[in-house]
DNA sequence: TATTTAATGCGAATAAGTCGCAATTAAGTA
DNA sequence: TACTTAATTGCGACTTATTCGCATTAAATA
């Protein structure tokens, strides 16, 4: 299925590639200059997904939140790292730390979600 | 606030004693024999995390998981560590892996919610 | 310019979780 | 044991996030 360049699709792509956060769906609605309709917001960004060209992290508010991540640019690939939610911003980074993990045998990782939840040092 | 025993928060606690991986609400509703309101199941489930008795975890299907982890029992607060969540049995167990990270200057954890998705060793 | 099919908007649907309120009941007290 | 009070429950409505179906629009390419 071949993608097509829409302006919603361009729109959501350079808000995300200027944000140094993670941005849910409603942040993205608003910050955006044009309408989008939320569905294909979400749409949108699931595509972005499924190309690998943003991460999705759900955060311990039940939200998912989009990022374009620099780290996993330079690599080109997905690294999975701790994200940071700030309650009094309501915005999730991505950190550097690299998520570091033992499994026990038998087990295969297909994902993995890390936020710390807190104050950051701009609300700090 | 004088917290009462009820069938309810006995029946919820024994069942989450007996398991040793973290459940849902609508987990939990199936599995008690007695009959209790969705609502009271939640509320019963954040009454327990207030006292810090059980812990929650959101994993990235953006639902809440609640869990006796006998890591925490055994020392005595709540410790951060990694949760494995298998996609084939939709459960959640407590991993013995803490969870480590570093933290730039100035931020403040509250919390830390660290979900591995993939498939378990009973599964695979 | 015409064709095809991905993308969109809209409204409805779903699902998880919460809330208000009246009714119930555990637990302390007379 | 009966009485009191305030914690707990059930019910139904509500909220919020996300998805879905479907008809319509519009990229891309021949």
């Amino acid at each position: 299925m071949k993608r097509r360049n829409t302006p919603a699709k361009e729109a959501v792509l350079s808000l995300l590639s200027n944000s140094k956060k993670a941005l849910s769906q409603d942040a993205i609605e608003k910050e955006l200059s044009i309408n989008i309709n939320r569905a294909t917001i979400y749409r949108v960004l699931n595509r972005f997904c499924d190309d690998n060209i943003v991460h999705k992290i759900v955060a311990e508010d039940g939200k998912q939140y989009f990022a374009i991540c620099r780290k996993c640019e330079e690599t080109n690939k997905v690294q999975y790292h701790f994200h940071f939610r700030c309650l009094s911003c309501d915005s999730i980074e991505c950190l550097e730390t690299p998520v570091n993990y033992l499994l026990p045998n038998g087990y295969k990782v297909q994902n993995a979600t890390c936020v710390l939840t807190g104050v950051c040092n701009n609300c700090s």
